[in-house]
DNA sequence: GTGAAAGCGCTAACAT
DNA sequence: ATGTTAGCGCTTTCAC
């Protein structure tokens, strides 16, 4: 590939001028004549120079990537990051490298390390929820900007959610159109972010005064699967719940096939909260209520942390630590409780 | 960011070693005794080392960057090629660095060339409809793996789909259907893609000796809005069609918003075939029949070519060229068409 | 088994 | 307005 592109030398010989000159040719140095200039530029367009960013990192002592870790570019909340911070990229000249965890830990730190070695101006993580020890290592010395999951040791600005506050929200929303047998099916509870959802859930309940059915509790892995089986058992218990939350898109999207498949009507016989803002929740007949992240400031919020790169070294712990809340996305598919059924 | 990390002169230093040996060390090189490597392990961990891929590219004349220019991440299809080249890469240590056009071919040309400014192994590119000659000029040298739109002055491995074949498809499903007066709404005659779908529903409706009706066309702007629309208006027109197919994933989707506001029974009054294999197609209430690419076979496609990096010089013009044709899915939203309405 | 020296392509400091 | 020199961090001869 790329058999090798010329050089700076290959055009300065060309010219019978010195390299330097020529760097600062292109670089619109004001010290050289326009008129080297336009032929310098005429050789280097005929020959197809293209500069070698390696070398240059080299001499400047950085490069001009921004490193991006992410668990899962096929979520469309990450996509959406990613293609606002390729879009910034691109109006800066910089490069964006992109690393997928696949939420391994030990795939993460490969990952870290090769990123770091492009020496990037700012680094973009979103951990998995039990990064290795020697990641963290890593990463303490590199001033990144973490994403949804923070670690504790590690220093740098923040953006993240108020995990339980959509749980709240949701459970709110459902008890105040009289439902009390609400199901829930969500993230294992090992996980931080099950586990704050559960707590989001139990407090929306006690300030209602109701109890947690635990049978209407389903939580095992996110994905489309689980949420298939959890929601068409919710449907087999004895006493059948009049709503359900389910709490992560992958989730939502095996949730609502059950329910499909079991011709629930919605919100008629069922009401249902999902989670995310996949653009379909709008073209269901009727729409789905859904629990949703402002993206939109989201991805506006990192890209601002990465413009931001003048780190004030003085200031010992100032770094900016945005939260963002979760918002209520009432559509059609919940109603009020029936007393039929 | 990262206040200049240890070199390999600090740890050689540190040890009173001489740098190459580090340098051969920390490569496992079998020259260096087993105590000496351990020793300089230690020292590089505990200053937490971070190799230099700059320095090291410039070197080895090439760096272990893998290049892929896309027009859109957010969209799955991109996504899920995005993803499996990020896994591919991670296996074998390479950087993947991603570059969003957003279908500019100015913005394109730009990120082309500080894609090459990395020196990649390989280049995956989706060109814009209408690359800029410069663009063009520059990926000659380039030798890359073009993905969906192929530019007949790139040379190199192609990997594209049998554009016309998914309009016969879908038609031929609703005519087999019994449909007569079927609306299409897609993407723009004026691109590629477009006017071959448009040959597609002529080829498939020649055979069958049915005329277009021309006032059930709508071509546009692949965008939601325009889908929207563009359906909203077809259900409007003096004899509404009794099926629909709309040819592209975000049309679909705007299509579909139309459809549930205007409260369509599916496939009782109407049946639609939409474009894609967006997951949800398969959670809408007994299911959507829909147009799909393989996309396995295309991320796998890709993936294997990128692996085939060893390059038959010698071969003059010996690339492989991959065609992937589109699938019918049947689901629930096609039915045969009723004397009725 | 290890060290010394050179050079990849580029830029910045210091001459002219 | 242009040339000279040096050096970024690394790998690769070649020497010992």
């Amino acid at each position: 590939m790329a058999r090798s592109r010329p050089t700076l030398k290959d055009i300065a010989a060309e010219l019978k001028l010195s390299h330097p000159t020529v760097s600062r040719a292109l670089a619109d140095d004001h010290r050289i004549s326009d008129e080297t200039k336009s032929r310098i530029r005429e050789v280097a367009q005929r020959l197809g120079y293209v500069a070698n960013s390696g070398a240059r990192m080299l001499k400047r002592g950085h490069g001009n990537v921004v490193g991006l870790l992410l668990p899962d570019i096929t979520n469309e909340f990450y996509a959406a990051i990613a293609q606002k911070l390729a879009m910034d990229c691109a109006i800066r000249g910089h490069q964006l490298v992109l690393s997928i965890t696949g939420g391994d830990p030990d795939r993460e730190h490969v990952l870290v390390r090769t990123l770091l070695e492009a020496r990037p101006s700012s680094l973009i993580v979103s951990l998995t929820g039990a990064p290795r020890p020697e990641t963290v290592a890593l990463l303490r010395e590199t001033q990144c900007i973490q994403l949804m999951y923070v670690h504790p040791e590690i220093p740098g600005p923040v953006v993240s959610v108020e995990d339980s506050g959509g749980a709240r929200l949701a459970m709110e929303h459902l008890l105040a159109l009289g439902h009390r047998r609400i199901g829930f099916v969500g993230p294992s509870p090992e996980s931080e972010i099950g586990a704050a959802r559960l707590r989001g859930i139990h407090q929306a309940l006690q300030a209602r005064k109701v109890k947690l059915a635990d049978e209407l509790v389903r939580m095992g892995p996110s994905t489309a699967e689980f949420g298939f089986e959890a929601v068409k058992d919710l449907l087999r218990t004895a006493k059948a719940p009049t709503a359900i939350y389910m709490s992560t898109g992958t989730i939502s999207l095996g949730g609502m096939k059950a329910l499909s498949a079991g011709k629930i009507g919605i919100p008629t016989e069922l009401s249902v909260v999902v989670a995310g803002n996949s653009p379909w929740y709008d073209a269901w007949p009727g729409g789905l209520t859904s629990i949703t992240l402002p993206m939109e400031d989201l991805a506006d919020a990192v890209s601002t942390l990465v413009l931001q790169r003048p780190a004030r070294k003085s200031a010992v712990k100032a770094f900016p630590a945005i939260k963002l809340s979760f918002q209520l996305c009432a559509r059609g598919s919940t109603a009020p409780v029936r007393s039929s059924r």
